[in-house]
DNA sequence: TCCATAAATTGACCGTGGTCACTTTCATAG
DNA sequence: CTATGAAAGTGACCACGGTCAATTTATGGA
């Protein structure tokens, strides 16, 4: 038997109250009772079209960075670690808005645990095609693969981000952070 | 009024009961409950030891990563890549042992979120500590401070790790990965 | 030795994510 | 139109981390 209507319009139901609550109190305040309660619709039937609260995150939040993504791709490829940096900086402000979010990218960064890979892990890998795509076609070193470039801007997003949140945040910004990040890993001058 | 004997002691039964358990059972599967259960003790006093589980585990976890980092400091500086990762491997099979074990790591290696700096973020600035001083002795590039380029092996070694828990792993090992990561950030040759 | 005070411990209780046997609704065949 | 089986939905229930007012135990001064 095919999906039925219903099931569409439940789902929508209840991606829509989990929104509307976490427009008005963040991500990490949104409890499954007060999401089915707007809803109209029973505990239960949450479970039964995501796995987990995790599942409904990775899916709300994913969606966030896909459309951050969307305007990414729609660029020029960067001539610069700073054009770079212009570019990913959106990102960054809404994956360091709380706390609670970044843990949860940083948990499915690694993509799927079982089976079917997540949104979140999707962006990761859209992620890397744009950055190849982008480093192959910039002033940027030529010695290794623009996929193992890609790779390593990806590693030390997460670091800066992570860093973001220390306390021995000692005042330097994620902007300027990984602006030394990427002259050391995209420009190195390992001449003296 | 100074702490007393009988605070020590509970806690070293606490410490105890959970290690035990963990030994045969995982970190994952480990219950606050049994814990109490088997030191003997009630379930509020376990809460006025850590702060939450996730500390007793920062605790356990750092603790066994700081017994690593104990026998990597007595070694010499390593004059490859090679030696590099020949020293971190142990550390590595720790860490991915469980996902779970992973995931805690990476929860705290950004440090503390509050106030007071946790074990695993300590383990995490001695490794930097520690890695710099050999960066700095050994045979890598010279074009950027030893402390950035541990820094970014800090990266690197989060990314590889990650990569590891992938459905699409890709069948490459850690150690190859991180072989690729290192040659590339430690001895780039941006001749060409 | 006894009292006053602080420290340590207790366990009933709560919040919240997640389960599952059961009921309701839908789609299709006859 | 009705019977039938599958899909969707229900809500009482459980597991488990975490809280807190009340109680017990230690300590140091009189």
């Amino acid at each position: 038997m095919a999906v039925q209507t219903r099931t569409l319009k439940t789902r929508a139901k209840l991606i829509e109250a989990a929104q509307n609550r976490i427009k008005d109190a963040g991500y990490e305040a949104l409890r499954v009772e007060d999401v089915v309660k707007d809803a109209g619709v029973a505990k239960g039937t949450f479970f039964a079209h995501f796995k987990d609260k995790d599942a409904l995150m990775d899916h709300l939040i994913g969606g966030e960075i896909h459309a951050f993504l969307d305007e990414v791709e729609l660029m020029e490829p960067p001539k610069s670690v700073d054009e770079i940096l212009d570019a990913l900086m959106p990102s960054f402000e809404f994956m360091t808005q709380e706390r609670f979010v970044f843990d949860v990218i940083l948990r499915h960064s690694g993509a799927a645990q079982n089976s079917e890979i997540g949104a979140i892990a999707q962006t990761f890998i859209r992620h890397g095609t744009v950055m190849a795509h982008w480093l192959a076609h910039g002033p940027f070193r030529k010695d290794i693969d623009p996929a193992l470039m890609a790779d390593g801007v990806g590693a030390f997003q997460i670091q800066a981000l992570a860093l973001h949140f220390c306390t021995a945040h000692n005042g330097i910004s994620i902007r300027d952070r990984m602006e030394t990040y990427l002259n050391a890993w995209l420009l190195p001058k390992p001449s003296g």
